[in-house]
RNA sequence: GGCCCUAUCGUCUAGUGGUCUAGGACACAGCCCUUUCAAGGCUGCGACACGGGUUCGAAUCCCGUUAGGGUCACCA
């Protein structure tokens, strides 16, 4: 069985995460099945869209890791893949659908249409446009249409039932009767999206409609426009949206950054205006990928975000998805429920895809951070490279995201720590702690081989021989050289930082 | 408000008439380990929305109620 599915974004400047969920369920259905997953650019809203707001979808989904079979950038036999480009087929097919006595010219204005609404309304009735041209015989909507062009309106027809046959929730009907008829070409030739898009998925011989729930209500008119059209009705899979505090995820309505997502995007170089402007947040992919998150950890969060593949299972690769997604065991599963986005079980992944990773491939991925932070320089020397591969070490299961390699990394790349002033307060500045650092600073000096086994021994030494617990040795030292309490192993940040730089670093932090 | 869809722990889910005193995971709480922060180990908290049927038996089937979501554009 081969299949060909579609994802319909429309370039409004970023991926949104839903769309990624609502992409991927497409994806891994060819991936499985076989045939082509199709990537196509609804854009015939010509006002709302601009051509650089398809480049953030593109870099989106190869980041992610799904390619597209046909569409942007790699063409394809249907081509072109933008419905900017394919305007002509949509006014075809409508003038077709006038021709034959299934939509019909409608000269209405805005302030006619409004004045009905109102009525319907106030009279507690479902407002159901029946345009006064409906009845008019084909011919004749034609040469009204001819002499003075205007919107089109699809002739529902009465008194029927349509009913859908969904992938995901069985059938789904609707009365043709509570159904307006709809607009499918403007009064200056554009077709509107629910019109364009079912004159594609025909032209592009889309046999899997998988999409957010939100289109089922469309999908009753898609129906009947492909019925009236003589086309072929594709499967239908409407999968549940992606809530966020029990509401569809939108852009708006969503938690500002935390003050340390801030600051790590001022650190990667992001002004606040740009941060502001850009409406990065938890929606978008960019997100996950300026803190540092892997593609493994989303796809794995979104797969299982609606579906899953039995009572246990949380660890799905893409391999192990795609051998599982069939239509019984993939959509077929899918759940119908609106499902919640939980960032705090997205962020337990991301720690557990981390944990899989060598010191190679977390340097690998921590180096581009640390370039646009000026941490390393563009270059990096072997020297830096060592002396990062030593951090990433010391760091262990402590980097969850690559972002944080900024934190553990800054005390040491910087030339001088950045002293935290609380810290300073609460472990300097308290009685005798100065005096003790001064005394470990000569037993430091005197130590011959500086390592992490070595500084250990020296400590719990000094301690005993002092009569101090260790905490009181330990936190002084560390703010001391690195400037905050926070951080990995002591010895190790003592070890990597050798004992010169350690050295000076307690004498100024002595002097603060 | 009309229409459509949905309804198991706070969240994601398993469950398709008896194996359910409902399983797993995240989160949360406590304890242990511990130089901070993590990680790890152990323990705990915690759900079939409600009401009627059907049935020997219902989380599972039917009806109603309630709640939530979606949608009602010359947006996509």
């Amino acid at each position: 069985m081969s299949i060909r599915t579609r994802f319909a974004p429309s370039p409004t400047g970023y991926l949104h995460i839903g769309g990624v969920r609502t992409a991927l369920f497409n994806w891994l259905l060819r991936q499985r099945l076989g045939g082509q997953f199709i990537l196509r650019i609804d854009d015939t809203d010509v006002e709302r869209n601009q051509a650089e707001a398809l480049q953030p979808i593109l870099d989106g989904f190869r980041w992610l890791g799904i390619q597209w079979d046909e569409g942007p950038e790699v063409g394809g036999p249907y081509a072109p893949y933008f419905q900017s480009q394919r305007l002509a087929t949509y006014k075809e097919a409508a003038l077709k659908l006038l021709a034959t006595g299934h939509a019909y010219p409608d000269y209405m204005t805005k302030e006619e249409l409004d004045a009905d609404k109102k009525k319907a309304d106030a009279a507690k009735k479902p407002y159901v446009h029946r345009g006064p041209h409906r009845d008019t015989p084909a011919d004749e909507c034609v040469k009204l249409y001819e002499a003075n062009p205007t919107t089109l309106r699809f002739k529902v027809p009465v008194g029927r039932k349509v009913v859908v046959e969904d992938l995901v929730r069985a059938n789904c009907e609707q009365s043709t009767d509570l159904m307006g008829d709809p607009v499918i070409l403007r009064a200056n030739g554009i077709a509107l999206y629910n019109f364009a898009s079912v004159v594609d998925d025909a032209a592009l011989k889309i046999t899997h409609v998988v999409r957010a729930s939100e289109h089922l209500a469309n999908t009753y008119s898609q129906k009947l426009f492909l019925e009236a059209l003589g086309l072929p009705i594709p499967k239908y899979a409407h999968i549940p949206v992606v809530n966020y505090k029990g509401e569809k995820m939108s852009k708006r309505k969503l938690p500002p950054l935390t003050e340390d997502e801030r600051q790590k995007l001022r650190m990667l170089g992001w002004t606040d205006e740009e941060i502001t402007t850009s409406g990065i947040n938890i929606a978008t992919v960019a997100f996950y990928k300026e803190m540092g998150y892997l593609p493994e950890a989303i796809i794995n969060y979104l797969g299982r975000l609606g579906w899953s593949l039995d009572d246990k299972t949380e660890f799905l690769r893409l391999k192990d998805m795609i051998s599982h997604f069939d239509m019984e065991t993939g959509i077929g599963r899918v759940t119908k429920a609106p499902g919640e986005f939980d960032t705090k079980k997205l962020f337990w992944l991301q720690d557990e895809y981390m944990k899989l990773l060598s010191v190679e491939e977390k340097v690998t991925n921590c180096i581009p951070f640390l370039k646009r932070a000026k941490l390393i320089s563009e270059t990096p020397d072997e020297a830096t490279l060592t002396l990062l591969s030593r951090i990433v070490t010391a760091s262990g299961d402590r980097l969850k995201l690559f972002s944080d390699i900024l934190q553990y990394g800054a005390p040491i790349f910087k030339a001088e720590p950045e002293y935290n002033a609380k810290s300073v307060e609460k472990r300097l500045k308290k009685p005798g702690a100065a005096d003790l650092l001064r005394e470990f600073a000569v037993v430091l000096a005197a130590t011959e081989s500086f390592d992490a086994a070595t500084l250990d021994k020296a400590m719990h030494e000094f301690c005993a021989a002092k009569n101090v617990k260790l905490g009181d040795m330990v936190h002084p030292v560390r703010v001391a050289t690195t400037g905050v309490e926070v951080g990995f192993g002591l010895f190790d940040t003592l070890e990597i930082l050798g004992k010169q730089r350690v050295l000076e670093r307690i004498e100024k932090a002595l002097s603060l």
